[in-house]
RNA sequence: GGCGGCAUAGCCAAGUGGUAAGGCAAGGGUCUGCAAAACCCUCAUACCCCGGUUCGAAUCCGGGUGCUGCCUCCA
């Protein structure tokens, strides 16, 4: 496959280390707080590379870590009178259950900085010993002017960022662009021993302790949200390779782009902030992973519930055909017709080659639209109910599963919820329509004598109360559908 | 101030030299008791503006305008 490499500014062929294998690594949040729909997207992006790499035939290995020892988890944990560690165990508890529900898989190892320290002291003794950091009175700081190539990543010299002037100023420090390594503890912080003193590592060194630990030097790909290219990054190379004398730290760098809300990135310093748990109550998980896989991952994303709306409408499209597939499946079959054969060949290949041109989602969703155009069209035309559609079924569900699409059943159970909720609506329209239904019947009860009622109706010819019957459930939000075979009936809003 | 990115229909969005994918919405039709769903048809002489290169540009170059990212914690 192709990708975009940050480093060499080109979209490039991916050749692994070790043929057959990706070894990819990326950063992870920090737990301090509920992930927003930025994180979601990040954590989207890489998943759908993983799983894209996993059916293009590769073994991955996905590593991404949590920062759980940071300022803000001190800071915050502080407020509340609570352990830091305590703090960021609980916001990860939380984190996993946010990409459950968007159906990002885990990652196979996620390490956290409290469990590397002694990767990390092993890794800044490797840094010092190369004379690439020293100790200051403070801590220990990596000296950027010592890395010559200190800015390729991001792409500025050192003597552009010296004008910036937005450095801290550090009496501390050599220079003023020389970051921490290990910062001594201030009393009463979280700390650990060091051959230097008692601590802290910084945050930079944290990713590079953690990625070459279970990754090893020259690993495959490396990623994150662009928001990381510098200082982040440009500083994980920097100390990596001074600890790896003269081995490469990373094959390729991708980063993935922000999400905008109301024109500015969204984040948590800033405050303008959409949790994944807030959007979760009003939209399935499935949906806003179809949201944020519609735009080319690099891309800015700009937020937008009306965003949300179209994908709603976009995602039920693939949910009723994945259920319109099952049902044929069901039924019996005469044989094999090469053209829906050649349908879901070409389909397949097209998706295929989408994704491999650097997850080019846009192409391949389109590529997944114009297969179920094909399919039904195919249906309507020709009676596809007699011949075997399975292998679009089988086509269909697996393209699903790489983008992460497959929970069509979690999507209903979804809907499910929404019907639920409707109870109290559907035991005033019951009476008032005259259904029978238990005094205690649930809300699936209560539609399937509301539907019983009119279908009797519809059958004594009396098209007026059926009409009556079907626009009261359409005034709280459920819409019926007349099938050849039986009634169907949808959530709407 | 320095270094980048983006600008395509009502909305979302692909396309980076060969004559504008796809989705949502909308309109018309088939089907239906009527609807809905599904299917068919329609929906950008046109890609922010002005110049230039070229047989040919949304795509390349120059100049504008607007929005935006990084330079500080950040996915």
């Amino acid at each position: 496959m192709r990708i975009h490499d940050t480093l060499m500014r080109r979209t490039v062929d991916l050749v692994p280390r070790e043929p057959g294998k990706i070894a990819m690594y990326v950063c992870g949040v920090t737990p301090y707080a509920p992930a927003h729909i930025g994180h979601a997207r990040t954590a989207v992006v890489y998943d759908l590379l993983r799983r894209y790499l996993r059916s293009a035939g590769y073994t991955v290995t996905y590593v991404s870590n949590y920062t759980d020892i940071d300022d803000k988890i001190i800071q915050r944990a502080q407020d509340q009178g609570i352990a830091p560690l305590d703090l960021s165990t609980r916001y990860i508890g939380e984190y996993l259950e946010d990409m459950a529900a968007l159906n990002v898989l885990p990652p196979d190892v996620t390490p956290r900085v409290s469990e590397s320290i002694p990767d990390i002291i092993d890794l800044i003794g490797r840094i010092i010993a190369n004379d690439h950091a020293y100790v200051s009175s403070d801590g220990v700081y990596f000296a950027v002017r010592k890395f010559s190539r200190y800015g390729r990543l991001s792409g500025r010299s050192v003597d552009e960022m010296r004008s910036g002037a937005r450095v801290e100023v550090n009496e501390a420090k050599e220079d003023p662009l020389d970051f921490a390594l290990w910062k001594f503890a201030k009393p009463g912080e979280i700390s650990w021993d060091s051959p230097w003193g008692r601590g802290r590592p910084g945050w930079h060194i944290e990713c590079s302790a953690m990625s070459l630990r279970h990754l090893g030097a020259g690993f495959d790909i490396h990623g994150g949200g662009e928001d990381l290219i510098f200082p982040h990054h440009e500083n994980e190379i920097a100390q990596s390779e001074a600890a790896l004398d003269g081995q490469q730290f990373v094959r390729y760098w991708m980063h993935s782009g922000m999400v905008n809300m109301g024109g500015e990135k969204m984040s948590k310093s800033l405050g303008n902030v959409m949790t994944v748990r807030e959007l979760l109550e009003q939209y399935p998980g499935q949906v806003i992973r179809l949201y944020l896989l519609q735009t080319s991952y690099e891309k800015p994303l700009k937020f937008s519930l009306s965003g949300f709306g179209q994908a709603f409408a976009s995602y039920e499209r693939m949910a009723e055909f994945e259920a319109f597939l099952q049902e044929l499946g069901q039924s019996s079959h005469d044989g094999v017709d090469p053209e829906i054969e050649s349908t879901c060949s070409g389909f397949l290949s097209e998706f295929d080659a989408s994704l491999a041109d650097n997850l080019n989602t846009s192409r391949a969703l389109a590529s997944l639209y114009e297969f179920m155009t094909r399919i039904r069209r195919m249906a309507s035309e020709h009676g596809l109910a007699k011949l075997d559609a399975s292998c679009a079924l089988e086509a269909f569900r697996s393209r699903l599963w790489v983008l992460g699409l497959d929970q069509t059943s979690e999507y209903v159970r979804h809907k499910t919820g929404l019907l639920a909720d409707k109870q109290h609506e559907l035991e005033e329209a019951a009476a008032e329509v005259g259904a029978a239904a238990d005094d205690h019947g649930s809300a699936r009860d209560l539609l399937d004598a509301i539907v019983a009622k009119r279908r009797a109706a519809r059958e004594t010819g009396q098209f007026d109360l059926a009409d009556q019957i079907r626009e009261r459930l359409r005034s709280i939000g459920i819409a019926l559908e007349d099938g050849v075979d039986g009634v169907r009936y949808r959530i709407r809003g």
